[in-house]
DNA sequence: CCCCGTGTGAAACATCTGTTACAAGCAGTG
DNA sequence: CACTGCTTGTAACAGATGTTTCACACGGGG
């Protein structure tokens, strides 16, 4: 991300389209060829480009000038620009402008954005990986800290509140730097760091994970396919698919990993864990419906 | 375009992730610099992916190496080549090579119960229902309070952090006697209440609701199929599939219809969010990483 | 018929690019 | 402490790239 993400007004396709009435024949060409292809076509080398198109270089770098580019390079930052546009932050792309006109209706979309990405991450999911947090997140030898940014941190909680059912030595942090520093003293070798952490990532938490691993921690982390910075540093890597209904990211896969996981604890457990949870019962269901 | 456009069986992006763990620590500062803005960082020059991921130019050139391409140049074909291929989404772009042969069972039973419970929730999720819930949390007359059961209220949280986003007059409760308590005493005509409530069933978040309820309030109910008492006062009322792997219930089709929600009231509130959420933006966005 | 404006490509050029070779820095080991 | 192996950046290099120049081809008007 960084750099300056400038949304131009207009993109490189429209104007294109502007000015299609004052271009040559052979320029035309170039212009289609362009956008049958786009943005890719643009991406190449003016050469390519132009042989695709079937002219000329010099060809291509007129059109170029004619849109108004002091050089093609400056077209092809443009290109990369709107590229970038596309998955950037819930602002820069909010204007969704349904590109066919027709706005599909909410909920068609969110059961295909939504729906596909819960089975593909589930599907892309190595069974390794969860098998190792599984373990370390089952081991009672282990203590369990739990923490995510403003918005993921919820999961952390929701996985935190089953944890507790199952074992002790389970700790949910606040998205606040503060209790986050204060939890990283009792962080040790045997301390097992739940990390949520997706876009945009959140230095704190970042920092928090890092800070854990100099202490001796082992990282679990959850996160998207970007991959947060603190990947370098976890020990496990659970990442999921995040597109969801544009211009928003969706947290719904993730969720169905922390309930995964969730299970593979119960089942890691064994009987211990049965006795546990009759006990829970009992406790809660003083006052029976 | 003309060519073959052979889509290749991994992506640069599944590479780089494959590769994660024998890459020394500049070269992963690349690997994420060009996943972060997939793949648009990757289709500038060696020196701009060097500079954007803070490293020299030499150790793009070694990455790409490591990756398997003869050349930089050979990378930014596949690059391409992957952006023409897609036409279906940005979800595409992750062709899934799939891991072949065993699936844990803790995995697979996960994949199908819980995939299962999300598309068939959102398939029988009755679209006038959630358009009746989208209007009432939209509304800027109205406040919006939300809490949940000992578990679902995360969901109210999650809920609840996004709303703030989109609009004012958006309150959390903790699953807290005294803190619902207190709430109440505010709750009015003007009050839109969200309330988590699946098995077993929560008197005192039932309770709430039904206060609510008592003084003018309308109740906007996420429960599972089988209806918490809440439902009979409800104004709406959302349902989900709950049966995940056994023993468990899941609440992974609950957090897919809370985003379906969000998205929902993110286009019904128009361009005046937009501006707020720019507004946000620049609040979190203070420190560039 | 010649003239002239326009559109176009071949070739030459200067620049920038990717790449390679090498040396400095650093951590771990004997 | 020297040595070794590994990372990483600096500097030099060869080749490719974008750009400009110029000449040719074409077509309509004097």
């Amino acid at each position: 991300m960084a750099a300056i993400t400038t949304r131009p007004r207009t993109t490189v396709a429209e104007l294109l389209r502007a000015c299609r009435a004052d271009l040559t024949p052979s320029e035309l060409l170039v212009a289609q060829a362009l956008l049958a292809d786009y943005p890719a076509a643009g991406l190449q080398t003016v050469a390519g480009l132009a042989s695709t198109a079937g002219v000329s270089a010099p060809t291509v770098v007129r059109l170029v000038a004619k849109l108004g580019f002091p050089g093609f390079a400056t077209l092809q930052q443009r290109l990369r620009a709107e590229l970038s546009a596309r998955s950037a932050g819930p602002v820069e792309l909010y204007p969704e402008p349904g590109p066919d006109g027709a706005v599909t209706p909410l909920l068609r979309r969110c059961q295909r954005t939504i729906g596909r990405a819960v089975t593909q991450s589930l599907r892309e999911l190595d069974p390794v990986e969860l098998d190792r947090a599984v373990a370390l997140i089952a081991d009672r030898d282990r203590e369990v800290v739990l923490t995510g940014g403003r918005v993921s941190s919820t999961h952390a909680e929701y996985l935190a509140r089953y944890l507790s059912l199952l074992r002790p030595g389970v700790r949910y942090l606040q998205p606040d730097r503060a209790v986050r520093d204060a939890a990283l003293l009792d962080v040790g070798r045997r301390s097992t760091l739940v990390v949520f952490d997706y876009r945009r990532y959140d230095d704190e938490v970042v920092e928090f994970g890092r800070e854990g691993v100099r202490r001796g921690g082992k990282v679990v982390l959850f996160t998207d396919r970007y991959l947060s910075p603190l990947a370098s540093s976890a020990t496990v890597l659970l990442t999921t698919v995040v597109e969801g209904p544009r211009p928003f990211l969706t947290l719904t896969p993730a969720l169905a990993v922390v309930e995964s996981i969730v299970l593979g604890v119960v089942e890691a457990s064994g009987p211990r864990l049965r006795r546990r949870l009759e006990s829970f019962d009992r406790l809660t269901a003083r006052e029976p419906r």
